[in-house]
DNA sequence: GACATATTTAGCTATTTAGCTAAATAGCTT
DNA sequence: AAGCTATTTAGCTAAATAGCTAAATATGTC
């Protein structure tokens, strides 16, 4: 197996980790929609604020979402809405017939 | 926050999760192309069969993949291709330049 | 039925993750 | 500069994950 596979196998595998936490598609979700401060996401997801500030921050190390400050706040975004695509992947995959379903079919 | 909300997110994650993992990728890349018997995908791998079989029920078990034995084996395929979506939506998400570089472009 | 092969399950250990609280940082306002 | 608010960082604990080895299960062959 070469390197480079590998490589790229890990950086695809941190993604899907990234978003592989009910708070932080949440948090995913509500920004689809429009920045938000770490203290609005707080008090959606219903945590302490540590936690989120750590959910925002894999999120940014992983180029999921991107953030600025403004005076005392700290505003996250999408760093490109292409991610809700993904969604819409897993939706389709969710709700797709097995193969055996297929085959059994008349 | 509504409880048919919180349940969808719960799935989607677990989904996420399950494909968190470059082995797994692995798997998922690999059976693109065809079943595969686990001892196949065992020296694809590297590891030893036992993880391996971990590995495939835990993607059986979130609806990625389906198993079907003949005789001693047991093959593995991708429930719906429609999963290979969800990379071109990742790959495409990693490229797509943030709102920052955007905005500070000519 | 004994034996060999393919796969899964169990049980263990090391590592990672998610939450918490407390403390540190940074920017306002007075 | 003192105090207030928003956020992050550090340090801790409990739970989950990934790998291993050994044992169990299932199928096919002699």
């Amino acid at each position: 197996m070469s390197a480079p596979l590998v490589h790229q196998l890990k950086r695809q595998a941190r993604l899907f980790k990234a978003l592989a936490h009910p708070g932080r598609l949440l948090i995913v979700q509500e920004l689809s929609r429009g920045e938000r401060c770490v203290c609005e996401l707080t008090s959606l997801l219903g945590v302490q604020m540590p936690t989120v500030s750590r959910h925002l921050a894999l999120l940014r190390d992983t180029g999921i979402v991107e953030d600025e400050k403004r005076g005392t706040q700290v505003f996250y975004r999408l760093r490109s809405p292409c991610v809700l695509n993904v969604f819409e992947c897993l939706d389709a995959l969710e709700h797709a017939p097995s193969r055996k379903e297929l085959s059994h079919a008349a």
